[in-house]
DNA sequence: ACCTGAACACCGTTCAAGT
DNA sequence: ACCTGAACACCGTTCAAGT
């Protein structure tokens, strides 16, 4: 099959000066490089394996992304923002803020177990030029901030929701690097914890004054 | 300054064919990695760097380590090593078995912040060839569940311990990555967050019977 | 205007040759 | 027995030259 671009087509001076089409899009890299860190980790991510499977050479990627780490960094954008889409859709679905903190959490919980990687990768240690944008994780507190505050009363908000986001990301982390080697049900380990998060959390601690 | 070694030394022949002695050990190349990496994080860590910080060639590291993985490794396996004894010492501080998670905690939260890179790569994402072997985490896991049982109960040891390290973990690792960006105070929330989980997990969250 | 081959520096790793 | 220079494959990145 010949090649058909549009210096072949071409028939006057004017159209073959025209600029060359885009071959690919941001979009399309990024889309191909979670799916590689997604199949093979952080490390396996090339520019070379993303530029074929976007259909161009590695230095043309450089167009569209500073350098690999850029490219990191929008993977990462790009999960922190579906974590968010999800989050507000769990929160959504009930107007009990019990029952909104489960869901979310069952939601992240689930996000994290269909892309272990991109997951481990955003909350892992990164390199200064793979580091979000201010703003890209503000964009997904707000509804964790809302419930919390519901549950602990509004003085408490901001460390319920810093109490709760950290189990649930640490547990998942564990979860996924393996970390829960001693037997047991990791399941249950996890609806056991989340209960006596949500309890710990409600009243903003009354209990605990002395 | 004229090189010394066996060569320049030996006055017969068997002196001369005496084994070279070892020029460094697998005790300094880990050293070695340790300090690039919290210096530079991991994707710092070359062997060349490691190599001449022990005054070798890369290519005589591999006497000593199966490849770079297996040196990460080592690095990880020193880390938790560091957290065992740590954990233990803060244990045996004391015989209230809440004093003795607080102080279990803040010597966790202490060790990170003397080696947030060693932390961070420890408890990230790490590729099969990295990951510490069995036993290695298992050894850490000791006093915690025991001060998790005595807390929780036998029965519930198992749960209470993980949500606690799930979220030490997750605290110190959303900390260190600078995951807190909307203010407030982490120490306190570190201290709020830490008296809920001791407070949820004490008997076994009887309370959260219906 | 976009894309690419060629080139460069760097890195992990192997191995024959040195001592 | 240990160490190393040389070599190889691979990778990120740049850039002049192509279309």
């Amino acid at each position: 099959m010949a090649t058909v671009n549009s210096y072949d087509v071409g028939q006057n001076p004017e159209e073959s000066l025209m600029p060359t089409p885009e071959r690919t899009t941001t979009a399309a890299i990024v889309a191909a490089a979670r799916a590689i860190v997604e199949a093979g980790g952080a490390d396996s991510l090339t520019m070379k394996e993303v530029a074929t499977r976007v259909g161009v050479r590695a230095p043309s990627l450089y167009k569209r992304v500073r350098d690999r780490n850029d490219l990191i960094r929008l993977v990462v954008e790009d999960t922190v923002d579906e974590i968010g889409v999800r989050l507000q859709a769990a929160a959504d679905r009930t107007v009990d803020p019990r029952a909104a903190v489960v869901a979310m959490a069952d939601a992240l919980r689930a996000l994290a177990h269909e892309r272990p990687q991109c997951y481990q990768l955003t909350f892992g240690p990164l390199p200064p030029g793979a580091r979000p944008e201010r703003g890209t994780l503000e964009r997904v507190a707000g509804p964790v901030l809302e419930m919390s505050g519901r549950l602990a009363g509004e003085d408490h908000a901001l460390e319920a929701a810093r109490t709760l986001t950290a189990w649930m990301n640490g547990f998942i982390q564990m979860e996924l690097s393996g970390a829960f080697r001693l037997g047991g049900d990791v399941d249950a380990a996890y609806a056991w914890g989340l209960a006596a998060l949500i309890e710990a959390i409600t009243n903003g601690g009354e209990r605990r004054r002395d």
